[in-house]
DNA sequence: CTTACTATGTGGACAGCGTCAATATAACGG
DNA sequence: CCGTTATATTGACGCTGTCCACATAGTAAG
């Protein structure tokens, strides 16, 4: 049994000196500079300075790798919806700046977004690498959690303190930012830049007039 | 100055009889078969019975092929919206309808939907095609006039009545069923199939509760 | 009808891609 | 020190999108 997966960075390498995270790093300077997800495996590799086969000593195949930078991702996103309503105590007010943060991170790195949450990670035997599935999960237990608080606090509707009520609730807010974002960065809906925040920010708040105690 | 573009389909066409069209169609069997726009134009060309070259006498390239099958898409997702609500007189209603029609169409043609309002069609240059755009742009016009009935009716909040917050609640309205569509055909959300039409419904409600006449 | 022209379709070529197989090299364990 | 294992390289294969030169078919002008 191998145990390349289980401890990626830890142990200091042999040859090339963690190769696995210079490719991740790689691949996210990629994604980052070009926009665009559809970067090739080879280029990866010649970034890293590395035989365009090498890759394939870390990562089964190309979605392994693409996995991986989505993973970091999340956890980006995450932490950054964390850091940014942990000091709000207000639920309604909490849940608006999660959404506007959500949006803004999906803006500001539209590839990555995509790369994220699209459907290059999808195959039709295995659907969505579960390590993404589990990383993605997160966003969404973050926002049920604001909903679950304001309910409590009374500042949402009672209802939502049931969790058959609350799940409905939690998807419709992150269908809403998810949709938005996509949206945006997608070029469907034509919001500039400089009025993404507003935007995002008024959106979120006709859906928390929906969450509101009646 | 070539006319290729303007008129598709109209004249009897030469050798093949109308590749365009039989391209267009092959690609939509393909999309719907393989549940994926991801196929290639050479594979489009051999089911077609042509040369893997004659595509480009008809299309500039790849891109231009995918748009034109989805604009096909556009046209039959807003056909279906329009038909399932044509007869519904509360404005609610109607938007809780065209929600779950938008969200089952979507559902029932994952890659089509894809191709439709994904980045597939997105270049750094061009963004996205302008006809895709066009097409696209009617679902929002769709949202928007039902939801401008409803403020005239006084169902929804007066304020819609207004062409800024008409203007933000469609968009609201139309990210959260796109939101929806793209997380359970991405597989983000797990929904299961026989619940999409339940599950849309009830989120749908939940933003139409924000929407109502306080 | 014949000739020129344009529209359309074919075949070959090219570079780039993801991936597999065989091989080389470096580090570790005995 | 040696063998084993992990890591990296080289080469190859089939596929892709696209460009090019050429072939054919239908139209238009003489």
């Amino acid at each position: 049994m191998s145990t390349k997966h289980a401890k990626p960075a830890d142990p200091p390498a042999y040859h090339h000196g963690d190769l696995r995270s210079a490719l991740i790093e790689s691949a996210l300077a990629l994604v980052t500079e070009e926009q665009d997800w559809t970067f090739s495996l080879r280029g990866v590799a010649r970034r890293a300075g590395v035989s365009h086969n090498a890759p394939y000593n870390h990562f089964a195949d190309k979605r392994d790798l693409l996995a991986a930078v989505a993973v970091v991702g999340f956890a980006a996103l995450g932490q950054r919806i964390r850091e940014a309503t942990s000091g709000i105590v207000n639920a309604r007010t909490a849940l608006v700046k999660a959404g506007v943060v959500y949006v803004t991170f999906g803006v500001e790195n539209p590839a990555h977004y995509r790369l994220m949450f699209g459907s290059a990670l999808v195959t039709a035997q295995e659907g969505r690498p579960k390590a993404v599935v589990e990383a993605g999960a997160q966003s969404r237990a973050i926002m049920a959690e604001i909903i679950r608080r304001g309910a409590a606090a009374g500042v949402f509707d009672a209802a939502f303190r049931r969790d058959e009520d609350l799940s409905v609730a939690a998807l419709t807010a992150w269908s809403t930012v998810h949709g938005l974002t996509s949206l945006i960065i997608d070029g469907i809906a034509d919001v500039p830049r400089s009025e993404v925040e507003a935007i995002a920010k008024r959106v979120a708040n006709v859906w928390c007039d929906g969450l509101m105690r009646r």
